[in-house]
DNA sequence: GGCTTTATCTTGTCATTGTCAAGATGAAAT
DNA sequence: ATTTCATCTTGACAATGACAAGATAAAGCC
């Protein structure tokens, strides 16, 4: 049969793929999105490429490889988020400036929910995968780098400085898990307004 | 053969059990505790009691019948800890109550992990168990009550209210997720006096 | 007591899944 | 042109969730 377009990833009639690597990633991103975790597996996300149902395995060995790969993606681009409400904000007070990142840490968890619980799911100490670990901890690090311009001082030369981070970021990441689990009652209509306004006073309490 | 001891809840030689129900749910939070969400499964918990692969079925129904009765039962406990912290606390004063109950907060989820995210892991929109609802909902209203004596104001009736309860509760939940996944690098010994006093510096943050 | 009803638990079955082993394909290296 | 190797497929097996049908015993009823 013939090729259907170029932008496929997969050609259909080619017994390899080209990328399947980076098409899983996506498939396995798309199932989770809908299924959540719990209706996540392998075979559907080999399904959903159009592979064998053990094709996934060379490239991410088993299940928790995937997810993995999945996870590690997350934070990549939830770094991105968080960097890109900062670059956004025109003012170049510290403080604005963490504040804007915060909502970039929001929009994510928004934007993602199932890849946002995934990439938070499990004990860093437990994780074998040294690329999310080291995803895990630039996303950490963007936060520090935020409480470190604010204060003047390293978190971690000064104890006091390292509670501002733990502060903030227990904070944003609180409201973030309990505002996509719609346990904080927000209305689903007429929110982003009073959802962003009360994460402003939030987190400037966390700064105090 | 013989009943082993009256207060086993299977006797091996019994076809009916006694308390099937509970016994579930006490191996339930076992092999939740032990393998996580991830390696939970119908038929271990049900071999771990010593019935059927689907004995569990008359009394849950399916798979997320069994875990919606696990956080229900998780959320009492939750609950009874923060009450428990509460009680224990001598001062009377509405800012050290509510203090108390956040560590009783922190001690659960310290106490049992893979409960407390199970607990938090889906959206409450999502949940069709009333009593799994309601046990939740007591959860909150610990927290709301606890506010509105620091206040002096039903949150309910005052928005300026409801922000404190949202701060106050994204905060300590947040640290709370953070802490159990090892992702605020409190070293393992020697912690408990630094996480607590961590605690108690950031939800008096979160009250200002 | 004897009978029926009902809740409880078991057995058997099927589709789905994760994982492994062995083989097929084709691209790259030599 | 041949070899090598990464990539993908096929086939198999055990574990699992879910369902149907049957076995057991407790409770209700006469």
């Amino acid at each position: 049969m013939a090729r259907y377009c170029s932008l496929m990833l997969k050609s259909k009639d080619s017994y390899h793929h080209g990328d399947l690597r980076a098409a899983l990633i996506k498939a396995g991103e798309a199932v989770l999105s809908e299924t959540g975790v719990a209706g996540f597996s392998l075979r559907s996300v080999a399904k959903n490429v159009g592979v064998s149902h053990s094709a996934p395995a060379h490239h991410f060995g088993d299940a928790k490889g995937l997810l993995d790969a999945l996870a590690t993606e997350g934070f990549r681009r939830f770094l991105a988020a968080m960097q890109a409400r900062q670059s956004a904000e025109t003012s170049k007070d510290a403080r604005q400036q963490l504040l804007a990142s915060s909502h970039g840490y929001l929009d994510f968890a928004i934007s993602s929910p199932a890849l946002f619980r995934l990439m938070f799911a499990t004990d860093m100490s437990n994780v074998k995968s040294e690329e999310l670990a080291a995803a895990a901890q630039a996303s950490f690090m963007h936060l520090a780098d935020g409480v470190a311009r604010l204060r003047g001082v390293s978190p971690f030369e000064e104890p006091t400085a390292m509670t501002d981070v733990m502060a903030i970021w227990s904070m944003v990441h609180g409201f973030s898990e309990l505002y996509i689990s719609d346990r904080l009652g927000f209305p689903d209509c007429k929110a982003p307004e009073d959802r962003d306004a009360v994460l402003n006073d939030i987190i400037k309490r966390a700064m105090a």
